[in-house]
DNA sequence: AGACTTACTGTAATCGATTACAGTCGGCGG
DNA sequence: CCGCCGACTGTAATCGATTACAGTAAGTCT
């Protein structure tokens, strides 16, 4: 491999005029520097140069899971963003274990400039312990509560969630079940805290045992709708905290033979790009995954670029309804008590 | 940030014995060195270790499109592996544009030990043009083609378009149609093959106008299933050459108001984590997506870790067919020229 | 006791870039 | 012709680790 060293020797020049030009600096020789690099295949060595400047130009992402669509749509955004600036992206798969993401940030914080963190719980013991980290982070989905404040991107979780019950029970339906994430996540408890807001502005009981804290995966929301199907009086209708939980809880009606949406309606948080070939469609929050990513890059890459005094700001995505197929209205026969 | 040195008079030692600490070798003081790193809170300089011993303990990995299941699958098996052997994954996504591909080999190839590639197309002019790397290539899904044979981690795609034709076949499907990907990539080429060879072992005739060769998007399945829904003489079965394109003819179908399988049987190739929750289930050929990206993590870090000697290695996955629920009999009344 | 081995240890060179600092050169005004 | 300014150039220090080489101390054997 070529150094500039050889490079310089072969323009008959020195490679601090090399460097320059590199840099893009007016140089006298630029002609023969050039043609030099070009015959040489010279290409600086990232090491030296991250070395001696003290930069990575990289990023790192950290998502619980890549398979899941929005983390990879998440993941996009931020490679958008991320080509643009020139810069690389450092991927970290925590495969929803907090001690994985914990060892991932130490990791990753040596070998980049800034993380983008979409973390599994809002507080750990050390995990996802940020504040000792001296460089730029942003956080996707999460509210922050450590000592140190960083810049984070949201989504409208207690908005969307609203326009999910508000449509359901504008359908009519008053029995309805929600299946939840951890409440030790941003997501979990927003959504969660959703519900129940949106239930009692509405005047509408809620029964504690319609409400299911999963676990945000598929398994989480397959189980938590069998519970809610052995209940003595099923709910006429369900929101589902997530994507994969809510594929679960169809899988499951699947399973006991439930008709959406004349059994029972259903509602989830995040769009799917097959939910219009679902039988039938599925009624969705949708909410711009792309945009978050590339909002959560361009958000760490400015304080990358230099800013670091700004005060850390929230940014919060809109969401949106998006009703198809799977939210019908409540039969009045519906949700009479079996027991 | 502590560097070495100061670790090094922390302890009362060079910064050698730190070093051979650091590298788990013996070192008398031993005890001190532990105390000082941990005082200081050390962590050695990535870049500075990179320079000097020309490594990075780190691979690329480029796939077309991140949000892609199969691609996503890929990566997690990448992940695993790398995980295992303690080295990071710089991810790139060419957004099906060959420029891009080629882009990013330059960019990683001066980052990482070694590149894993689920490549656009076979070949190209300087694209894909991996002869010149000196480094470690671990092909996906693709033929080698190249000057320089590369390792590359294949699964059958002709045994598992036969077994989706054979399967149609033995359903009494006659008039089979082929939705395929670009013949200059491999699994496009490929598929196409194992569609005509087994068509014609079994004295099927392969109407040319049931044969559509798209992109591999969902777009180009929803096209291509448009375009066979106005043939004169329609087909009673499909096979769809990868899970986007047959996502995409599901949708076509959806729309023209054709009942699947009773009008028309649909098998595509690999599977799909919510095949099961599509009215009807999708028969699918499955592979081992997450294997086949561990695999070729395998290969490159064996590679990496010195075996550059040995001959390139070429691991073919088995696939199997998933019988569900959107493959039927083919009835009689079923093929009829209607012109 | 002396020779020799074993097992560490420290010094200093090195990886390949960037950049502060101190020139050097040519042109222009007076 | 001189002095000064602007524009570039080269030398050499530097980033922070690893490691070849040359010790050195302790232990072992005769």
């Amino acid at each position: 491999m070529a150094t500039i060293q050889d490079v310089a020797a072969a323009a008959g020049v020195s490679t601090a005029s090399v460097s320059r030009h590199l840099a893009g600096q007016p140089v006298r020789t630029a002609d023969a520097i050039a043609r030099a690099i070009d015959e040489l295949g010279y290409q600086p060595n990232i090491s030296a140069r991250n070395l001696r400047t003290g930069r990575h130009a990289a990023i790192g992402v950290i998502v619980p899971d890549v398979t899941n669509p929005f983390f990879a749509a998440l993941i996009k955004g931020v490679q958008q963003e991320a080509r643009a600036a020139g810069v690389q992206i450092l991927l970290g798969n925590s495969d929803e274990d907090p001690a994985q993401e914990n060892a991932l940030i130490g990791e990753l914080s040596q070998r980049t400039d800034g993380i983008i963190i979409a973390p599994l719980v809002e507080e750990g013991r050390s995990a996802t312990d940020v504040a000792r980290l001296r460089m730029p982070v942003v956080f996707v989905d999460r509210e922050s509560r450590e000592r140190r404040e960083v810049d984070r991107v949201m989504v409208d979780n207690l908005g969307g969630t609203r326009l999910a019950v508000e449509h359901l029970a504008a359908l009519g339906h008053t029995r309805i079940a929600f299946i939840g994430g951890p409440l030790t996540s941003t997501p979990g408890r927003q959504r969660h805290a959703g519900f129940l807001d949106t239930m009692r502005e509405h005047d509408l009981m809620v029964d504690e045992r319609l409400v299911v804290i999963a676990d945000f995966r598929e398994s989480g929301g397959h189980d938590a709708m069998h519970a809610l199907w052995r209940e003595q009086s099923r709910p006429t209708a369900v929101f589902a905290a997530n994507n994969v939980m809510t594929l679960g809880a169809l899988r499951a009606l699947d399973e006991v033979g439930a008709r959406v949406p004349d059994d029972i309606s259903v509602v989830g948080f995040d769009d799917l790009s097959f939910a219009t070939l679902l039988r039938p469609p599925l009624t969705v929050v949708r909410r711009p995954e792309v945009e978050q990513g590339a909002a959560a890059a361009r958000l760490l890459l400015d304080r990358v670029d230099g800013d670091t005094g700004s005060p850390p700001v929230s940014v919060t995505l809109a969401v949106e309804l998006v009703v198809r197929g799977s939210t019908g209205v409540a039969r009045p026969d519906d949700g009479i008590d079996r027991g």
